[in-house]
DNA sequence: TTCAAAAATCACCCAATGGGGTATTGTATC
DNA sequence: GATACAATACCCCATTGGGTGATTTTTGAA
């Protein structure tokens, strides 16, 4: 079985290159090149691969958003992420798209097909740069976990309406009115996602719902 | 010049065989092999390692904890944890502490080796499935990075005072009689800080107290 | 189908919190 | 001496948090 990997980037001579490589590679195959992200439901749909390789620097739709993207729709698919960033923030926007490993640029062909070949079997891959960035983001700091797994608070469809209007600032009586019950429901409910949160206060459940994405 | 290297492992198997890879090679010296932390302090002034290769798991003081006491007293010894931990919780833990590389226990002799190297030489080494731990945490999260250097709000002693009252969770009324002041003087303090740090609420500013080390 | 559990609704009480203002005193600093 | 600021203290009032108890509706399992 050969991998199918889809090239997104937007140098031309790094374009071909790259396929050259991946095609003249035993175990590859590059089943698309694309210059930028603006077609990449139709890139990705048509191409079908199993890994694709992300510029983070493109015209148009950035890396970033179009991994973001494809992690969405096409979770299956592992995205390599290439960058030449010293750009702390890109490097963890890149991170948080959730990517499946992250590559320099200016890494050699072989260090390329050997990373390619590690996310296709669900390895990590980071590039030094990458992971002293990724380990000095964690130094020292209170990085609050949230064990995955855990994300599931159990809350009602209605409970999640209320959280959602917390989160937009509302106080209680605005969120009473919006919901068409009694500010004393709202309370109520207010009650029973904080204990479901283990919070104490709305700011906490409103942090925590940014943070998983409950909101 | 030799890469002096200090191993804390409560293995003794393990203990024996990593001093004997180290001794046994050029560019490489053990320069103290400990079985627990509960001397760190001494072991490190009279080892004085440029790294130190360091167990999680270990009897009295854990890795993590060792790692976080070396990394605040001797900022300039590199540490390399080795863990055979699947425990996400330990792994961010040890993220955390401050560690600059990360290793696992079955990795052979020579990863070891190139770990050690790559560390001293200002790299950050990680193991791929511990890379995956790491990728796995960020993917899809909107992570709050505190751009550091804006610390400073110019609160003032008491202010810090008080602050540090409400971290530890306090209310009003026992700040007021801890700190010999009334009720009232305190909500005037917190009013201030609030408006100091930006924020409404106590929890967000313990939070904010807490990350960025005001208590 | 029936019964129990959970969700959704509403109400009342009370303490704690947050935000606004005002004011006095002392201590720097200019 | 004037100005600024920290620390102290008090007032009012809206909002929030926590507890208790209740009714109705929905849902799931026996």
């Amino acid at each position: 079985m050969e991998i199918r990997v889809a090239i997104f980037e937007d140098n031309k001579l790094v374009r071909d290159a790259l396929e050259a490589i991946l095609n003249g590679t035993a175990g590859y195959t590059c089943c698309g090149v694309f210059a930028d992200g603006n077609h990449w439901e139709n890139d990705i749909k048509r191409s079908t691969p199993d890994v694709v390789l992300m510029d983070i620097e493109m015209p148009g739709l950035s890396g970033i958003e179009v991994t973001q993207h494809i992690n969405d729709l096409f979770p299956e698919i592992k995205i390599l992420i290439q960058t030449v960033f010293n750009d702390s923030e890109k490097i963890f926007q890149a991170l948080c798209a959730g990517a499946s490993g992250y590559i320099l640029k200016n890494d050699p062909p072989n260090k390329y097909l050997e990373a390619i070949n590690e996310v296709y079997n669900g390895g990590a891959p980071i590039s030094a740069s990458v992971a002293k960035k990724v380990l000095g983001f964690f130094a020292n700091k209170n990085v609050v976990l949230t064990s995955p797994g855990s994300t599931d608070y159990q809350l009602s469809d209605r409970e999640k309406e209320i959280l959602h209007l917390m989160v937009e600032g509302h106080n209680y009586k605005t969120i009473a009115d919006k919901s068409f019950i009694s500010y004393e429901t709202v309370r109520t409910h207010v009650k029973h996602i904080y204990r479901k949160l283990h919070v104490a206060s709305r700011s906490e459940a409103v942090m925590k719902a940014i943070q998983q994405g409950l909101s």
